[in-house]
DNA sequence: ACCCTACTCAAACGCTCGTTTGAAACTTTC
DNA sequence: GAAAGTTTCAAACGAGCGTTTGAGTAGGGT
């Protein structure tokens, strides 16, 4: 037909279709809760084809996974490698940074096929317990983080590097969570649908909550502010109101 | 024995064993993962013994978290009387809100026994995908979250509800995701051990930062700051450099 | 002594899981 | 058109799952 090359036809149409019935179906059950045999029957394809075409279950996923996660990390280096040139002398701002994380998944939020939104996948992998993913995110992606930090360091010299860990931490807490959408938003109560789920708006909420949080002074921990004691309800002490006045760490 | 009613020997032991077991393996491996042959076996109990003393799996887990969590919700809504009934023409502020979240949870992961931390019980609930644990944590602690949410209201009068309700649940999202734990934060590399896992220090870390998140202005969600197109790599448009400068919502 | 209740225990039930198998059904190649 | 390679498919495997069952053990009350 029109391709020109080996057998596109039915090979490759049944591991997008596996890929793709893996990718929603984790969304929703995440890894564990995910069996073949749903993948399969949601895909419409036999079950025999999972272990065919990628080996077994843990290679699937890493294979779903890593056709996302690579085109984005690769995107996200690409806009801080121009975020860097654009300015040598002066290093890129907080604002830059998360600009050149959030953009990428955007953009490919807005080119994957609709039904099964990225943003979804990719907070829900930071947030899955199991162990296979937890190995493939830190072996495969933690390069790409690491370059992040390092520039999160140049914009925030006033933190040590310790508390800048947190805090990308936090960030990342922050980030995952909210991507992931779990229902727990029912918690805080009714977030009113903007427009459905607008991944946009929901990033733009976010990045300013996130520059503010990055930006705080940092904590002074010497002292006891937390006077916990052994009991809960009898405590008659208000909160320290002790300003934070220097941003610089010990 | 010293034991005056009942029989407290053998059957609220078995009962106990059970329920730790429960809690420690659930830290690692989720509620899917965690199967009761391994809580069972943990517990040196007979596999049986979960359904007669609790009915079932998901009894199992909802007595678990109910053991911690109505305590937790409880000790966090008397602080939270507390500072409202302090000045009742002003009302708490954010930090003393935090606080009144942050202090219970402390004093009961002190009060609790040593080697099953309660924050990261605390954190992985919240962030657990599967339904049981979702409906219960809505269920049964929504109302208490919803009377916080409130307070948060008035201490943030300047931010929409909307926009309040997406700042909590990013709060919520950092705070959880940080207790949880995940070794996702091996990705960010190597967060060295203050002492060990101080839970004290974390949550002292976390409340400057998300005090700061909650109190920054409001976005400008009416015009277009990411120019998103279809290309990723050659978006040559800088961050638009405007600047926040009101801070109320439309 | 008896019964009744409370609890433990080993074994089994029915089911779903990930994976394997071997024979069909296609394509491609010669 | 036969041979070789590639992909599908139905069936089964063994293991692990949550739950149930029924016999067995203990102890207090009358």
């Amino acid at each position: 037909m029109l391709m020109p090359s080996k057998t596109a036809s039915g090979a490759d149409q049944t591991r997008q279709r596996i890929i793709r019935a893996a990718e929603r179906l984790f969304l929703d059950h995440g890894f564990d809760g995910t069996s073949l045999r749903l993948v399969t029957s949601s895909a419409r394809v036999n079950l025999g084809a999972v272990n065919y075409h990628f080996g077994g279950k843990d290679a699937l996923f890493e294979a779903m996974l890593a056709r996302r996660f690579d085109a984005l990390h690769a995107a996200r280096l690409v806009l801080l490698d121009e975020y860097q040139a654009a300015a040598h002398h002066a290093p890129p701002s907080c604002e830059q940074l998360l600009t050149a994380l959030f953009k990428p998944a955007l953009v490919l939020a807005r080119e994957s096929e609709p039904g099964c939104d990225f943003l979804r996948l990719l907070g829900r992998a930071y947030i899955d317990p199991s162990p296979v993913l937890r190995r493939l995110l830190a072996d495969r992606y933690g390069p790409a983080i690491a370059r992040f930090k390092d520039a999160f360091a140049e914009a925030l010299p006033q933190l040590s590097r310790q508390e800048l860990s947190w805090r990308l931490h936090f960030t990342l807490g922050a980030l995952a969570y909210t991507l992931a959408g779990t229902d727990a938003w029912k918690l805080i109560s009714a977030i009113q649908p903007d427009h459905q789920r607008d991944d946009e708006l929901l990033l733009r909420r976010l990045t300013p909550f996130l520059i503010a949080g990055l930006q705080a002074p940092a904590p002074i921990l010497d002292d006891d502010v937390y006077p916990v004691k052994r009991t809960v309800a009898t405590s008659h002490d208000a909160t320290s109101s002790r300003n934070a006045s220097d941003g610089a760490t010990p």
